[in-house]
RNA sequence: GGCGCGGUGGCAGAGUGGUCAUGCAGCGGACUGCAACUCCGUUAACGCCGGUUCGAUUCCGACCCGCGCCUCCA
């Protein structure tokens, strides 16, 4: 079993040796809850949420820890315009966020810390920032010093130079240097904030991550994960920190990173109107054909997403549903999943787009096998799905539950088709096909064979 | 301006120096009372121009086009 990861810091594929394989630790930038979710936050939550089974997988132990920021002043501008504690918005949107990635089939984290209930932990942090020489109160403010560090902006690949040339940023007065960030910014009275030794306020937004990795997995994690977007200045900045709190050891051994979501070739933005929103998508989709949508591409590529997509993952699923409705009665036997192409595939640095498609090959010849090899295919099928959060529900439930209230209730549908036999039987098949067709436009579909009649919802 | 990424068949999307990705869609056929499902077969691609090579979609160079990041957006 061996594990290649693409490390943005390296900029290369390598391969995974983790700290201590007993227990691996990784951490993933949550999300900071105002709003529900849109698609492109649900394609991390996605890929670390594969990458975590897969870990799990491989071995004993895996620590996954992903926070959730419940303080910001996005949170705070919606919270002050509606009237409300921030704690209620957080909260809120919290709650729709994990409706949300559960929807799509997401395991819940080992871990899931709240900012808020890490202050002190953070202050403590910045505290020994200052002791060290690495950060400075100005104002109310405390800020890290860029200029302090040693390969300040290597994980991004930029240097202080290049980055403030052609910054069009407007230079804070507290700031000693253009390029340094607040560890803790002072509250009006009106605000939510924290008492500090530097005077009421509230973190900045890096130092969260820093504190909470710190405290619940260590100085150093083995993997590090988040979108694309996150590189820098978030990452940039969280690894400032840390390292320099604990004496130049590194926060993550491994960076990983995803790709953006477009909507028809464009960046997804409020300003263009374009996003997509899980929560919209999930009242016309089941939410597993969203995650085999997000599946299909590689993680690190740019996905476009249309709705077309969708539907042709709806097929997709479909189809091998329907090959596993076929074997539902046949137990599966037990065989080596890691010698299983579609594992590989995921060991190689998160290949999903090819475990998808053995999961189509080992259906196809599921279909074909008999005997113990049938058996066997189907544990194959079934156990590559699972890394991939995938095809874990009954068949039958997945053709024939109910996509709205106004459905065909199944025992009606029985009925039909009951009556559909019986005109079948006499050989009047002008009848046969008018109860076929009337329950075709009601969404419901059938498939005669010998055995019988199956029906399932188009 | 700085740093970086990508252009593959109708759509999506892997991969490779020399038969095949795969899925959805299309087309032809089998099965079926007719369909659906399934099966068999099949069409179709590697931005442009050079170079290296016996051979390049894959390596190298130029060009064209698109995109991302450069202080709080996954």
């Amino acid at each position: 079993m061996t594990l290649y990861l693409y490390n943005s810091a390296t900029r290369s594929k390598q391969l995974f040796e983790p700290q201590n394989p007993e227990r691996i630790t990784m951490y993933v930038c949550g999300p900071t809850v105002y709003n529900r979710v849109h698609i492109g936050n649900a394609r991390p939550v996605v890929v670390f949420d594969t990458l975590f089974r897969l870990l799990k997988d491989c071995y004993p132990r895996v620590d996954y820890a992903r926070n959730i920021t419940d303080i910001d002043d996005k949170i705070m501008h919606l919270a002050a315009t509606r009237g409300e504690d921030i704690k209620q918005v957080a909260q809120r949107y919290t709650e729709y966020y994990v409706e949300d990635m559960a929807a799509l089939n997401n395991l819940t984290p080992t871990l899931v810390p709240l900012a808020t209930e890490h202050v002190p932990e953070m202050l403590d942090m910045i505290a020994r920032l200052i002791d060290k020489g690495y950060a400075y109160n100005s104002d109310g403010h405390v800020l890290f010093s860029v200029q302090k560090m040693d390969g300040y902006g290597a994980l991004s690949g930029r240097s202080l130079e290049h980055m403030l040339a052609g910054a069009r940023v407007e230079v804070a007065d507290y700031k000693r240097y253009a390029g340094d960030f607040v560890l803790w910014k002072p509250s009006a009275e009106h605000e939510p904030g924290w008492p500090s030794p530097w005077g009421r306020g509230r973190p900045g937004w890096h130092i969260e991550c820093s504190a909470m990795a710190e405290k619940h997995l260590g100085e150093t994690v083995d993997i590090h994960g988040g979108g694309q977007d996150l590189l820098f200045p978030h990452h940039e900045n969280e690894r400032a920190q840390s390292c320099c709190a604990h004496d130049g050891k590194p926060l993550a051994r491994y960076w990983m990173h995803n790709g953006f979501i477009n909507i028809d070739g464009e960046k997804m933005s409020k300003s263009l109107g374009n996003f997509k929103l899980v929560s919209d998508l999930l009242t016309q989709y089941p939410g597993e054909v969203i995650r085999y949508v997000v599946l299909s591409a590689h993680y690190r590529s740019e996905q476009n997403f249309h709705v077309e997509l969708l539907n042709a993952a709806w097929r997709s699923l479909d189809s091998l549903y329907g090959f596993l409705r076929t074997a539902n009665d046949l137990d599966a036997l037990a065989v080596d999943l890691k010698a299983a192409a579609g594992y590989k595939a995921l060991l190689d640095d998160l290949n999903t787009p090819i475990a998808l498609s053995e999961l189509h090959r080992l259906a196809r010849d599921m279909q074909q096998a008999t005997g113990q090899r049938r058996q066997q295919l189907k544990y194959e099928l079934l156990g590559v799905a699972d890394l991939l959060g995938l095809l874990q529900q009954n068949p039958d439930d997945w053709f024939t539950r109910a996509r709205s209230n106004d459905a065909m209730a199944a025992d009606e549908i029985e009925a039909a088709i009951s009556a559909r036999q019986s005109a079948k039987a006499s050989g009047d098949y002008g009848t046969a096909d008018e109860i076929r067709k009337n329950l075709e436009t009601r969404g419901v579909i059938l498939e005669d064979s010998r055995q019988g009649t199956q029906w399932r919802r188009g």
